[in-house]
DNA sequence: AAGGCGTGGGC
DNA sequence: TGCCCAAGCCT
């Protein structure tokens, strides 16, 4: 039986300033969910925004992207970053048309088969597409559950039983109920329960914090480990791929090598690119989206 | 099971 | 100004 004092404010709280986003609304398809979901993965929303929306109108069902060489996918991107994911949403279109008759799946276990899913998005593809009932654990959920529950700043660094168990326990129990506290949780992360200056004179759960009534004890423990990025095989492959998308067809290795200098990198970064699928070699010198 | 993987906006 | 961050996944 969870403990149901959180969810009154903060399903009030979400009826109140919940976003008006395309994958939420009645008419959004199960696919405009799954595709929202791979691209919001590390990815803030505003950015997301207009590429679902020109992803949706181009490839309306799985099938439709299924049907284009995955090249198309990865320039359709854009500057989304993480591009890989790209690759995973077009090899899970296959998936849905091989597996699933071209229709999303409902089912966690089958959601999670899916290339580029893993247990957060199929939780999430499974309660906001299918109003199922699931344990939808994501950044700003685990944040909201470390301060309101944990009394602490941040979630650690990896995902921990007790934390599932936490959540898991906060779940109401019908199904219905259960989705629509998962997305209101996630949103009170997103708006108000931020990584930094967190909006607590906003929040409907300010009277139950535990953080907050501790004063709001800063982060304690190991610092959070930044991403590296100057110098980096991740910035060389961001040059050289933005390269092949920004091409009509193939470009020369002159194309490639104006944008980085360091030559073994680049050439150890072009080899990687094409062994992730994320480039082909088109010609002795030449180079292409796939 | 840490670390790799893009990108750009906000403070 | 840099630094931190944004609905993770995969190996």
């Amino acid at each position: 039986m969870p403990d149901s004092t959180l969810h009154e404010p903060v399903l009030a709280w979400y009826a109140e300033h919940q976003r008006d986003l395309p994958w939420r609304r009645p008419e959004a398809s199960a696919w405009s969910v799954l595709v929202s979901e791979l691209m919001l993965q590390q990815t803030p929303v505003a950015r997301v925004l207009p590429v679902h929306e020109a992803w949706l109108e181009r490839w309306p069902t799985p099938a439709d992207l299924a049907a284009e060489p995955t090249g198309e996918a990865v320039r359709a991107w854009g500057r989304l970053g993480y591009p890989r994911r790209a690759l995973r949403l077009h090899a899970a279109a296959v998936a849905i048309v091989e597996r699933h008759d071209g229709v999303v799946p409902d089912a966690y276990d089958d959601l999670l088969a899916l290339p580029g899913v893993g247990d957060y998005t199929a939780a999430a593809v499974a309660s906001f597409a299918y109003g199922r009932r699931h344990v939808v654990l994501d950044t700003n959920v685990r944040r909201v559950i470390a301060r309101v529950v944990g009394g602490v700043e941040h979630p650690p660094a990896s995902l921990t039983r007790a934390e599932r168990d936490r959540a898991a326990a906060l779940v109401p129990d019908d199904d219905a109920t259960a989705a629509t506290w998962a997305v209101a949780v996630m949103e009170l992360g997103a708006l108000v329960c931020t990584a930094a200056n967190p909006r607590c004179p906003a929040c409907p759960l300010a009277s139950a914090c535990a953080w907050r009534a501790a004063g709001c004890p800063p982060h304690d423990g190991p610092p959070r480990r930044g991403q590296a990025w100057a110098g980096t095989d991740r910035q060389c492959r961001g040059r050289l791929l933005a390269v092949l998308r920004e091409a009509d067809g193939a470009v020369h290795r002159s194309s490639l090598e104006a944008v980085w200098d360091d030559v073994p990198q680049r050439e150890r970064c072009l080899a990687a690119l094409v062994t992730d699928g994320l480039a082909t070699r088109t010609g002795p010198d030449t180079y292409a989206l796939p």
